[in-house]
DNA sequence: GTAATTGCAAATGGTTTGCAGCATC
DNA sequence: GATGCTGCAAACCATTTGCAATTAC
């Protein structure tokens, strides 16, 4: 059951993304309708195969390929936050699209992103040091959630 | 030119790994040693190809079927850090294999990981808001090496 | 001599691409 | 009606794996 918020708040996803699509010439189709939709609502990080299973619930002939298209578009359009993981096992955020701190569990793949402290201090710290100038960055804390803590 | 010091660490390092080695039934062969003493040597963050190219010059019927397997003998002994990316482009570090910040370039990949104050307040804040026990993590800067913005 | 390692080639698997047909605008 | 999108299948590419021959111990 969600509550008014989260669904109030998935409606504005919802909308930014619809505004940024019809900015351009990017058409609406349904099978990209549904992959806002899914992105826009989903409260955990989906995989791509997990969107890819969903959007096949409603539309059974939709292939990998759109889905994998449809990201790349949204990740173009800043409308999406690529977790990109080197074993393959990407996730999406369609709620926040900037760089923020994730909690990643090793055992379920369950992912938190709580409101944290800001790492811009950690970040001006290393611009002394190395010189670089940076335009984001990536936070992960890997172990195990709750869940899997009592399990083990 | 390598300084004093440099080529000390190096053979600390390249001791620790061959201690590591010798602990259980692994063998030392000269291709696994050139590997070591280029993870070891190494001051930049070395591709398996750019290691590969390497070991190659020493013993040129090397495969990169034996590069990859040693690499992965020397993560599990905890003797390499794997900086793994999405895209591929994996980087190791054979100095510090615990987890630290990095400053990477997103124009040329230099990689650079300066002494910083730590991120365990981070990680504490993290453990207090998603009840998550962690046990690494990764923290990476993209942007531009001073050498980049020269160029741009 | 025994067991680990090498090197080759084939397999893997997530992602990307080319393109003909189709649907949106 | 023009152009962008879909869906299929093939291509990609870093990494892994199986296995026979080799080599460290």
């Amino acid at each position: 059951m969600k509550s008014p918020e989260t669904v109030k708040q998935t409606e504005e996803r919802l909308a930014q993304m619809l505004a940024k699509i019809k900015g351009r010439d990017f058409r609406l189709t349904p099978q990209r309708w549904a992959i806002l939709n899914i992105l826009a609502a989903s409260e955990d990080h989906p995989s791509v195969d997990e969107i890819f299973k969903e959007v096949r619930n409603r539309f059974p002939t939709t292939s990998i390929a759109t889905v994998y298209k449809t990201i790349a578009l949204l990740k173009e359009l800043n409308e999406v936050l690529e977790l990109g993981f080197p074993d393959g096992s990407n996730r999406y955020d369609g709620h926040r699209t900037y760089p923020h701190p994730h909690a990643i569990c090793t055992n379920c793949g369950k992912i938190m992103d709580p409101e944290i402290s800001s790492v811009d201090e950690l970040s001006e710290e290393m611009r002394k040091k190395t010189g670089y100038t940076f335009s984001f960055h990536r936070l992960d804390f890997f172990g195990l959630c709750p869940e899997c803590q009592r399990k083990s």
